[in-house]
DNA sequence: TATGAATGAGCTTTCATTCAT
DNA sequence: CATGAATGAAAGCTCATTCAT
């Protein structure tokens, strides 16, 4: 089915992949209704289900597309040699607001889809999911904690910022005036803070 | 109505507060159907909507109740002279244990009330979750941060603090096996290490 | 079921006969809802189905009840040996004002079961309604009709004036503020210029 | 919405609006159950709601069209230079009469929404009630009264024929073997015995 | 006798999915 | 390929009726 979707010209092809990833951040598995996203795409319903069978079908498509850009511009902007731990988290959110420039939603719904409630939808990104931490864990083996203070638990000095850095995301969503510059300044101070304070004098 | 609902025995008010606080707090608003609040409640359909008119009206509900419930809570933990930065913490998450005991998915309810996209729960529940909010920054004015490092950021300190126990808690609750005890530790071992780096020497 | 109902003390019984008249009377059968009806007569839900035990039950009882009394107000208002036609018709409203006085809602309780589309509400007072008619059939009886006008359709004029009075009565209920004089005063002005048409020079 | 209907066959609609129309005037707007219209109409649940939103709208709709049409088959059907007061009423039922052939419960059910209690439905039809009302007023307006006797209450004499006509229908209706041709053949002769009556010798 | 909490069938409405064109 | 009319299961909610007290 998704040979038949990369059949059709890319300009059409990101009008319903940015309408899915919009109404999907937006509301949830559930919530999103098949009509939004047609409605936002341009496009008819009959075509919709043609493509990706059903929702669920579109709801796994999305988010194995959304992993694997991310991914991609992951690659791109984290230099593997870089081992200085915040550097590497700076690169990491560059990366980020690189995929926001095409698709505005696609962070949103990434991290949305890991508290999705509906257990069809959890179970529907399980692999990909895994892909993608997996990914992050390998970027985190090329720093060296060496620069960082003595006795410090590193597992959980990563935790926090990670989920600083998603809360701030969705806050950012919430407050609805989005913009990925000002998002991405604000992280870089939160990781300017605790460079500050994790670092050996 | 809520008179009413009141006249009823303490166990089954509780049987029902607890059973909507969990469909709810596991589904979200939209997602949670009535079916199964009153399935996990033991009670009819009908009986539901006779105390609380509609879907929305238990939603509000069962906010106001747990605001409130929390709020007390924090007031018989929470020691108002204490002035040390990370024991005011502590005292507040022991609060959040007690109430745990009685209602184990309240805490998750009102972190995810927060988040709700609906705009019908977003309306019902906004007033409340301001007295809320107040009640956490008015607890928060009671710290003296002259133990703290010179130079940080202490609204960015405190954002990373919640953010991050808001995470651990609903990692938790996604993990299904869910034990407050644990919870609590792991959130003092978290809290342990943000002392470390961020109090004077 | 009835003799119970008797039981209960005249202001008591009328109460809940004037509640169902009314709620039946404004909504229909289907319509009414029996916890409007327990409402106005100020009695349990509970105490209506032991008494009626079930809404057609009443709706049987409170059109039976009814029927009764305007015959029996019929009785005593038409001179049975009156045999001038306006006569008759005047006093035949003359009895329907008296009933308004015990019972507001009853004629257009009755008037509008005539009209009741639910085959159930139907069926119930099929056989009492029949009993109601062949009583107006007899007073018509008693008529005298050498005093109208050669070659008149004597059933039809019954008809157009039967018509016009359930109309006058029904739209003066619509219009809310109902005054039983004020309706008798028209009632009879209709008669009058009737019967200057009809009557012989 | 009624665009989306409109581009439907006209097969189609009639069979939609006659099936509405049916259950609408059998059983008032509470008592019609969306069920029964859609196993009328021979189509889906949904449909209905796709096409009308929900049953108010799919009322308004009703009432509306049959509002048009009715209007349309009294400019068509009465000579606006007739002014006898006979001969006018005669070509208004004559319309009707038109009116049945294509939509045989249009008549009941546009009277019958006269009486609607629901106050939604009271609501949604107002507007055209009171358009409907002015046309028939506006042919009042063209007859010359001097034929009439002297003295003779004219308002009354309009309401008495109205409220008879009104009721033949709905006697005729209530018995279910409803023929349009006998009823207009009944009321011609109702006309009769009031033009003999009023008019001067 | 009297209460009203409790029940569940039935109603309106939504929405993912299908299919004739 | 593309459309959108059409479907029907499921959800929220109502209300006559029951029953423990």
């Amino acid at each position: 089915m998704n040979s038949k979707f990369f059949d059709l010209g890319k300009e059409k092809q990101d009008r319903m992949i940015n309408a899915a990833l919009k109404v999907f951040a937006l509301n949830g598995y559930k919530g999103a209704s098949t009509d939004d996203i047609v409605k936002e795409a341009g496009i008819s319903k009959g075509l919709l289900f043609h493509y990706f069978t059903n929702k669920i079908g579109l709801y796994t498509f999305i988010y194995d597309y959304s992993a694997r850009y991310m991914i991609l511009e992951l690659t791109t902007e984290v230099d593997q040699k870089e081992t200085d731990f915040f550097e590497v988290y700076k690169q990491m959110e560059t990366a980020k607001m690189q995929v926001l420039k095409n698709y505005p939603y696609m962070q949103e719904f990434l991290y949305r889809a890991n508290y999705e409630d509906v257990s069809e939808a959890m179970l529907a990104i399980e692999e990909k999911k895994r892909l993608l931490e997996d990914h992050y864990e390998n970027i985190r083996k090329q720093i060296d904690y060496a620069a960082l203070k003595e006795g410090l638990d590193i597992t959980k000095l990563h935790k926090m910022i990670d989920l600083t850095i998603q809360g701030l995301m969705t806050e950012h969503f919430r407050e609805g005036s989005f913009h990925a510059e000002m998002l991405y300044q604000e992280i870089l101070a939160y990781l300017e803070m605790v460079r500050k304070l994790a670092q050996k004098e």
